[in-house]
DNA sequence: GCACTGAATCGAAGCGCTTCGACGACGAAT
DNA sequence: ATTCGTCGTCGAAGCGCTTCGATTCAGTGC
């Protein structure tokens, strides 16, 4: 590997000359300039990451930690989505992406401490995470994707589940509909993350409001447990027509048992969906969605870390929102 | 954040010490050893990666890059197998991941030659991998998980498909099948990687050699492929008693279609799954599977890296077999 | 009693880079 | 003609660490 001082040497200036050539932190002259890259071509030099982050006051690794749920409930569609937005906007920000895992909780304190990274994104903030004093003690900018219930000081990102559910009810009750389901995922992390929670006070605030009845019931993703959640719902309020469905994995075996039953969406029963991109596509019946604009949340989470680093912003709380997209889902209540 | 000059002055020894009672690269008398150690407890020092990268002869970071496939096609749940082996693996080598993904061709060349990685785990590799020209002038170790089409000094890791597909073939022949169908993936991608190719030479050739009459077809993951892939298999050989599947997104579709028709396993017919770990579980009907061992390949890949890393070992192809696991879905041929 | 060994420790060099303070040269202002 | 400010460039310090002699101080053998 060339260093600085090949590249100096074979372009005849000093070590400095190079680096302010490369950072553009001092005028240079322009014949100077133009042998100084020709040094940087001809010799492929790349300057060495790890001297860079020593030297500079700034004192940048130019890398961002990640921290991704790996366990078993965790939705790998939702995860693979965040990734990739992370990843993306990271390189936008010219910063990388360290993985960590949930599980391998001491590396929050080994990758910070080291000055391996620069600040961290952790996913899959639960409303009483753990991990949270430890993150604050840090001393390095974090932006946590979910909401705990203490946010003071701490910058995270969030859907607003309240306002999701708030306007599908809203959506189905201008429709005439006066009884509405809402089925919720039984996974235990989902409620320890707290939004399937919002999004329950969201819907029974909205519904209270119109003087909408309701029924609410949990799923898991299987074909059987559908069917028993469908059934579930019908006894609590025989009157159903309509359903609010906050549950990416098992809305396909809800719509497919719906299906088997016979029941036609929209005429017999409307039906709305909450959750990531994608999980209403290919489906036998149309649903309409609030779409969780889970790329969006990783974009934004990277550009306001990458911000807190540079030591632009403060901590703040961001709620994104997504509008209700019709595809033929609803109709009018008969 | 403490360094090491601070530890050395609480401890009242010279910086060198300090790092020889941290390295263990000399010895150190146990009263100085245990005053440093204090110091370091007292003040939660943790050297910096940066500098000691930089200064230390070998140079290491600690950090490896794994490349993972983002697009559309690749299967989420078997790149987060991988991910999960590769992190947690890395880490018992003491090493940190760096996530790339495959569309971000210049990150290759930026992290092995700024030195922000001691080496490369590539998935997702096709037989002619415009990549691996490239991957080869890095000067760094890089293993890659698949099989290239030229494996001249290079680090490769795969499952062994045509093993699989014979292992496979001879249980159902043995049990008196001589009708076999095949069913593959479709994907562009999946037949880039070659493996899907390699499986179904694997199936013909044991095929021929016990003088099992066949049939393949190609499936997409929905519901609708699985019927009509069926339907085609049934045309080129109506006396099908067997299938392997070789494609863990249309198994479910498949199983459950074959249900529907009234199909049972193994009283109807017999069927192997070739795939990833837990694609066959929670299936309607019983199915025998050979696994192919994702984390198992993550784990291995890291472990040849690692070696290489340190100098040890040379290039070398490892392909991994497993046994078929018959769990009911087989029975004698009627 | 003397050179000799080995254990324990230190000082200094140096990894590859950034950055600060000089410094010479030169045109503008006085 | 002298001073001043700018521009372009350089040298040196230093980021936090590892590592290589060198040094000191027992202890050993003769």
């Amino acid at each position: 590997m060339a260093t600085i001082s090949d590249v100096a040497r074979s372009a005849g200036v000093s070590l400095s000359t190079v680096s302010y050539v490369l950072s553009g932190k001092r005028s240079i002259s322009e014949p100077t300039r133009t042998r100084v890259l020709d040094a940087v071509a001809l010799l492929g030099y790349r300057p060495n990451a790890g001297a860079r982050a020593l030297a500079s006051a700034s004192n940048r690794t130019g890398v961002i930690g990640l921290v991704v749920p790996l366990h078993e409930d965790a939705d790998v569609n939702v995860v693979m989505q965040f990734v990739r937005a992370v990843t993306t906007t990271a390189r936008r920000h010219e910063a990388d992406v360290l993985l960590l895992t949930q599980e391998d909780s001491a590396g929050l304190e080994r990758v910070t401490a080291t000055a391996l990274v620069d600040g961290l994104v952790v996913l899959d903030i639960a409303v009483d995470d753990p991990r949270i004093p430890l993150l604050a003690g840090l001393g390095r900018p974090v932006v946590l994707i979910g909401l705990p219930r203490e946010t003071q000081g701490l910058s995270c990102v969030d859907f607003d589940f309240a306002l999701a559910a708030r306007t599908a009810v809203d959506h189905l009750a201008r429709l005439g509909h006066t009884s509405i389901g809402l089925v919720s995922s039984s996974t235990s992390s989902v409620h320890q993350a707290g939004y399937a929670d919002r999004l329950q006070a969201g819907f029974l605030e909205q519904a209270a409001a119109a003087g909408v009845r309701v029924a609410t019931q949990s799923c898991d993703p299987t074909a059987a447990a559908a069917r028993t959640c469908l059934a579930g719902l019908r006894a609590q309020r025989p009157d159903l027509t309509a359903l609010v469905v906050h549950h990416e994995a098992a809305l396909p075996h809800l719509v497919s048992a719906l299906g088997e039953q016979g029941v036609r969406i929209p005429r017999d029963l409307s039906l709305v969906s909450v959750g990531a991109a994608g999980a209403a596509a290919g489906l036998p019946q149309p649903v309409d969605v609030v779409e969780v604009p889970v790329g969006e949340m990783g974009r934004v989470a990277v550009e306001m870390l990458s911000a807190r680093i540079s030591g632009a912003g403060t901590a703040e709380v961001r709620l994104l929102s997504s509008p209700l997209v019709t595809q033929g889902g609803s109709a009018p209540a008969s």
